[in-house]
DNA sequence: TCTGGGGTCCTAGGACCC
DNA sequence: TCTGGGGTCCTAGGACCC
């Protein structure tokens, strides 16, 4: 019996955000709506039963559109763009508010929708998957085809939702292919469609050829994967280095030996916050410490709640001319201590240059140890079991102390004492 | 009225060790 | 009193993705 060919599904959620808040307001069916900004998007209930939607030209702040639906697209609104902006162009769609919580719900549904036909499945955020179909019986029989479409068939069952679906040899052409037929899409490619079929797209359509890598291509002379794919392999290598440019030349000639996989382990976590306005270091120098201190409580909580806990603690700082600056420091210890975080934090702080103003602050944890293989080092419920690599820290009891805040007090709330703080 | 929040991976220099 | 090379860790920045 022949090894069978490899065969793998990018599945795309068709709007995932925008779709989901149709089925909660189906009454907006139709019309270009909005997915982003603040708390103040938030439809209101009128006393007849009607629902009043805040329109794009009501909203003033520093958000950001995460989702559009396919009619707010024609009207040039696009995710990543600041609302304010959406708002010249479609001043009368509608804005909704994110709403994590109901979009992992529904992420849940679709992919336990799929793994009941393929098992195999490699999550890619909260609206996308690989799939594996190589093994899956019958998909050989037609590349694909039948499974795809049961595939589309169960998600919608699940979720109400469509998805569009690329089906080929490898992740990086069916990435690709998932995009051609959007929304409720499918699409088959085999690897000697690679000339007809892909080479004429721009080549940014390779994930992970961005805006920069794009426009240097352009000032080269190269615009479609077609062109980037007749390019000598040594001259992307010149231009690009070693292992992008070599990548690069595989990827336009379509070639991606990338498995499917189920499963991986957190490098880091993090916490981050754009102010509603620019701060500075020494005027708002309480408002800054209360949010530091928050960030860190925060990420203290993901970590704990996630079962991990972080060696390397690092900032990050946005400041209002958006150039970004990040500090970290490896501890002694894994910590998941919030007054452990700060104090990390706050040392990071000090080796940056604080005169401009601050539009982001953000807190990280990595070099990741789960829980359940670290060992305190000193103990008492501990003490028979074998010790494992690690050590953690022991939290402080109890850790839900206020930290830091109002004091710079030498000593206060501190366990080491704390020299000078910049907030 | 510009530009969110959460991630991954890569590069590169210096420290430090063998 | 000079000349190495390799490996790993730490730190900072940047590109890219969803």
């Amino acid at each position: 019996m022949p090894t069978p060919r490899r065969l793998i599904a990018h599945l795309d959620m068709d709007a995932f955000y925008a779709s989901v808040e149709l089925l909660r307001y189906p009454d907006l069916k139709g019309q270009p709506v909005v997915i982003g900004g603040g708390r103040d998007a938030q439809p209101r209930h009128m006393p007849d039963g009607a629902r009043r939607y805040a329109k794009l030209r009501d909203y003033a702040g520093r958000g950001v559109i995460t989702t559009a639906t396919y009619e707010a697209r024609a009207l040039g609104v696009h995710s990543g763009m600041g609302v304010m902006k959406a708002a010249l162009l479609a001043p009368d769609a509608v804005l909704l508010p994110v709403d994590f919580d109901e979009y992992r719900r529904y992420s849940k549904l679709f992919k336990a929708a799929v793994r009941q036909i393929a098992p195999l499945v490699e999550d890619r955020g909260i609206d996308e998957i690989y799939i594996a179909l190589t093994d899956i019986p019958g998909a050989q029989d037609d590349a694909g085809a039948a499974i795809a479409q049961e595939l589309k068939d169960a998600v919608r069952n699940a979720t109400g939702l469509s998805c569009s679906i690329g089906v080929t040899p490898n992740k990086l052409l069916s990435k690709i292919c998932s995009d051609l037929d959007k929304p409720d899409g499918l699409t088959l490619l085999s690897e000697d469609e690679v000339p007809t079929r892909i080479w004429p797209l721009p080549a940014k359509k390779i994930n992970g050829i961005g805006p920069k890598a794009t426009e240097k291509l352009a000032a080269l002379g190269i615009h479609t994967i077609g062109e980037l794919a007749a390019a000598d392999a040594a001259f992307l290598v010149a231009q690009f280095g070693k292992s992008y440019g070599a990548w690069m030349h595989e990827a336009s000639h379509g070639r991606d030996e990338r498995p499917v996989v189920t499963y991986s382990e957190p490098k880091s976590i993090s916490r981050e916050t754009t102010f509603d306005r620019d701060l500075h270091a020494v005027r708002d120098k309480s408002t800054l410490g209360a949010i530091f201190t928050e960030l860190c409580i925060e990420l203290a909580g993901d970590l704990a709640r996630k079962g991990y806990a972080g060696k390397t603690i690092g900032i990050k700082l946005r400041f209002d001319d958006f150039k970004i600056v990040t500090r970290d420091m490896t501890l002694p210890a894994h910590t998941m201590d919030a007054r452990t975080i700060r104090r990390a934090a706050g040392e990071c702080l000090k080796r940056v240059d604080l005169t401009r103003r601050l539009r982001l602050l953000g807190v990280r944890a990595g070099t990741l140890a789960k829980l359940s293989d670290l060992v305190a080092p000193i103990s008492p419920y501990m003490a028979g079991d074998a010790p494992t690599k690690h050590a953690v820290q022991e939290p402080p009891s109890p850790y839900s102390l206020p930290l830091f805040d109002a004091p710079d007090k030498p000593g206060v709330n501190c366990q080491v004492p704390c020299v000078h703080r910049p907030f």
